[in-house]
DNA sequence: GTAATTATTGACCGAAGGGTTAGCGGCGAC
DNA sequence: GTCGCCGCTAACCCTTCGGTCAATAATTAC
């Protein structure tokens, strides 16, 4: 915020204190996202934000304090609202505006993602913290699965196989296993056009265009 | 495996190399798992084997190599063959049952799991030999799973709306999804049944028994 | 019995890690 | 001007870490 208005300066004139934390922060970001917290040390931080040991921490009282606070500022694009563009569509079309946010967002965000899984699954200790928020976005996102798809049945819009929750929960099993399998195997595109397309095969039982049969994001 | 029997006598009679290699192995499989590579010292590795450092490196060359045997180690239980239970079964009872196994396995050995998939994720360097092997045992997973949808859908047991690899993939990722949702919501008891009726139901177009419509897996 | 080989150890080493401290330049208040 | 605070640094401290080494038991070989 005043971080980057500081700046207004083209070349280095960088004054105040909230801009050094803020390039110690994003060094620190770097560094824990792509190596982890263990394997990054005081040091390479300092050297990769050109600023002394000793200014890290007279900004951050310890590692760990730095590592939450990169861990905050990692997670913000993480809290997005589309409420509003909810509006006009169906039912329908919502779930899978829905369904291709998610993809869309895995896909673009891939490196982050990829961190805030390895961190929770490795390090119960920060993991603790973390796991409050991530829930929050979870569950908001699930809810909003199940809110849309009770909507959707109550409509004869979709199925009405499985209880709103039961297909929610499938639906959202499916995503995390599109997820994961592009965070392991390189080169999968994850393609969320397919993907979606496949989704909402199985959610609307909606005969598939011939291309889509053959699941490109599956196979 | 002589391991066990040269310890005969009830108590510490420990003699042959073998044994405090062994020991080294099992306090180091505990450590690496539960804590991590680097958050594990050859030190505490010593102490909860009993056995000072040195010899540890007498053993191993490097800290990498005992991780690197630890991993394989840990890998051993996951090189399973269930071909002589196919036998009798008809392709539709062989899908239920290879989707049950995933199940299982996974919920019986979910630190393991647990700790490969942080492992994979989080460190590149070991994980390309890792990869290798995970990757050939997920594709011969696959490989079953493809096989047998394609002869479940030239015996019309099974719903040809998708090509039997697509269908496969989009099951791995069912499947994927419900092994992370139950390696993080953690009380998320990853009931086998449940999950493999829906699984199932959505694979054959069966109708579901109005507990299974429920999904308590996914609730 | 003794020589060689195999297991095992305590003591040690240099490097790197997280964290501290004393101090320095600059700048606003008075 | 000078006092005091803020931003910042070089040098230092202590601990831990991965790894080595020389010495010593314990086995085996002959």
């Amino acid at each position: 915020m005043s971080a980057l208005s500081a700046r207004a300066g083209s070349v280095e004139v960088r004054g105040g204190s909230q801009d050094s934390r803020d390039e110690i922060l994003k060094a620190a970001m770097h560094l824990f996202a792509s190596r982890g917290f263990h394997e990054t040390s005081m040091s390479e931080v300092a050297r990769e934000a050109r600023v002394s040991k000793a200014l890290i921490f007279w900004h951050f009282k310890t590692k760990e304090e730095l590592f939450v606070a990169v861990l905050n500022r990692l997670l913000e694009p993480y809290f997005i609202d589309f409420s509003e563009e909810a509006g006009v569509l169906d039912e329908r079309a919502q779930l899978r505006k829905l369904v291709e946010f998610y993809l869309l967002f895995v896909r673009d965000n891939a490196s982050s993602v990829r961190f805030f899984i390895a961190q929770m699954l490795h390090d119960q200790h920060f993991a603790e913290g973390l796991n409050e928020q991530v829930l929050k976005l979870y569950s908001g996102y699930r809810n909003m699965l199940i809110e849309l798809i009770s909507r959707a049945q109550e409509k004869n819009l979709c199925s009405r196989q499985f209880t709103p929750a039961a297909a929610a929960g499938f639906l959202l099993s499916a995503l995390n296993g599109i997820l994961i399998e592009h965070l392991f195997v390189q080169n999968h595109p994850l393609d969320p056009e397919s993907a979606t397309a496949m989704v909402s095969g199985w959610l609307f039982g909606e005969d598939l265009k011939p291309a889509d049969r053959e699941g490109k994001a599956f196979a």
